[in-house]
DNA sequence: ATGCCGTCCTCCAACGATATAGATGTTGGT
DNA sequence: ACCAACATCTATATCGTTGGAGGACGGCAT
């Protein structure tokens, strides 16, 4: 590969000349700008990142901490981010944390170490997640999805969940149910507490019943997660008419937990969930879902760090973006 | 961040010496051993990536190029390489290249470029993805799921494509079915290649009529892909009896074409597909699948790497996994 | 002709690490 | 007591790039 020093040779310059004939730092003479270009392009210089990084102190790749990569509401986000990135010539490095802070940590240390140009987040945890290396490296940062209780300042670009869920719980309350249980995320993760906040405000204000403490199922965001809520939930109290779930790879769970028990959904027992996953649906009957907008989380938070502005100044912005409530035959009107 | 000129300083000893200690490349003496192993773990000190990479010629990065990030399958793959990769403390980066050649060519640049240890692909195009930059670059590489006409020597891990559409087709005649369509992927993935040649194989040698060509759709790994190529296949012959679908991705597509027909799947007509992902289980009737062994792919992909042989030499390996035919009521025994 | 100034280059020192050559000190054999 | 051999350290060049200091040169005013 040829290094910046092959080209300053072919063009009879200097390299710090090449270098500033591709950078554009300062002006130089066109003569010479054609000679550098012309020697860059016959030996097809591209310049080492390595090099360009160590020098400058700052590399040209930006990173995506992502909970769980096999939740298709995150790949989904993750399209977003880098439609943006590709189109302004970053690369994206995508790594995958788990739900585990420990390694959203080590990843953390990477990206200072790589000297990364900017990080978008999906915490692992909202208490115990902490961005001080990044911060402290004057990396640009944006959270997405989640928050972090250490980080008020940070830029985030979230959906409005307590609104989602609000629409959710409303929904079933308006349609007739009233023993309406809640399947929710992990305590530590801000979208499940947002969630649940919109869930039981419903309740409390137009529910018959109010808030049972009882028909809150918590538990990780994954197939079986939702599975042990529901069978919770509804070994709590088996005359739950409905099921609000706060994300689709727990709704998995949650009907095979209510199959299990031989009750049918839509007749015997009502359900709602978070994420318009394709399979919701597929199956019968079709599940009701509240709609996030995946894909413009991620470009939105792209274009965020593109602004790269330092963290803690006045102008924080705070996104939050507006889910939409899709009715299909999972909550029919209680007669 | 403390630099190795800080831990040499603070020791009393050359930065040489630091080095030495810290990657046990030549004797060093107790004493100073445990001087220099003092300050630095008093200073927190962690060597810096880049200087590294650009003096070793070579980072302790591993990247995988993935052909598309929403896919569950290849997120499922991934999982299995990053279990092996971060418990040999390298730090994974993945790429989408979107099923787009030109994108896969830009992230191999890069991983040459950022002087990448290894790299895991599932490549976008049997016939027109190049490694030879990496293979220049002398950078271990090992396919995944794909193959690459133009570099048969590189090792590979891959499922028995072949075979699990064998059996999916095979399983399709013995339950008496006669007019067996497919949806298959692209034509130029090696993976859709190699499944409908197991679908034409066990046709021409037990079917009844033989191969129709214009029973196979191919389109894209996609929902929308699949219902494409299901509208292709069910236009041609509306009375086929049976469908065998290439991707579980495909198959949400192909589910949602046959019920815009008011085609009752299981009775009017069977419905087999590849991956078993949890929502095949949950619509109704519960679906066939094959079942490709995802996780075991990642973690023997990621073996392979760390062995880090040199391409071309003798001892290539091409791993074939076994797949698994999991019945289930969409392929019921016609009577 | 001289001095001054602006323009545009070149030279060189970093960035942080490692590998090699060479320096230093210690040991042991004669 | 001397020298060889060995062990073990330091000094330094290098990886590829960029930024700052400084120099060469031409043009203009005096």
């Amino acid at each position: 590969m040829a290094t910046i020093r092959d080209v300053a040779n072919a063009a009879g310059v200097s390299t710090a000349t090449v270098s500033r004939v591709l950078n554009g730092t300062t002006e130089v003479d066109e003569h010479m700008t054609r000679r550098v270009l012309a020697a860059a392009g016959e030996l097809a210089y591209r310049p080492n990142p390595l090099g360009r990084a160590l020098r400058k102190q700052r590399s040209d790749i930006w990173s995506i901490l992502v909970s769980d990569i096999e939740n298709p509401f995150f790949t989904s986000v993750v399209r977003g981010v880098e439609d943006v990135a590709l189109a302004s010539g970053k690369s994206v490095w995508l790594c995958n944390t788990n739900e585990d802070v420990g390694r959203e940590e080590i990843y953390i240390r990477a990206a200072v170490e790589h000297q990364i140009s900017g990080v978008v987040v999906a915490t692992a945890s909202a208490a115990r997640s902490d961005f001080a290396p990044l911060l402290d490296a004057t990396i640009p940062v944006v959270l997405i999805d989640r928050i972090a209780d250490l980080h008020p300042e940070i830029d985030s670009v979230l959906v409005k969940n307590e609104e989602g869920a609000a629409l959710a719980t409303r929904h079933l309350i308006d349609r007739g149910y009233s023993r309406i249980a809640c399947v929710a995320g992990p305590t530590d993760v801000s979208t499940a507490q947002q969630r649940v906040a919109g869930y039981t405000d419903q309740l409390q204000r137009f529910g018959r019943d109010g808030v049972d403490e009882r028909l809150i199922g918590r538990d990780e965001y994954t197939p079986s997660g939702g599975r042990r809520a529901t069978d919770y939930v509804l070994d709590a109290d088996p005359r739950s008419d409905a099921i609000f779930v706060a994300a689709a790879r727990m709704a998995i769970g949650a009907v095979e937990a209510i199959r299990a028990r031989g009750l049918v959904i839509g007749s015997d027992i009502a359900l709602v969930t978070f994420d318009d996953e394709p399979w919701t649906s597929l199956v019968t009957p079709p599940i009701t879902v509240v709609r996030q907008p995946t894909h413009d989380l991620g470009t939105l938070a792209a274009e965020l760090l593109l602004r790269g502005r330092e963290p803690g100044t006045a102008d924080d912005i705070h996104a939050q973006l507006p889910c939409e409530l899709v009715v299909r035959d999972s909550t029919p009107a209680v007669h």
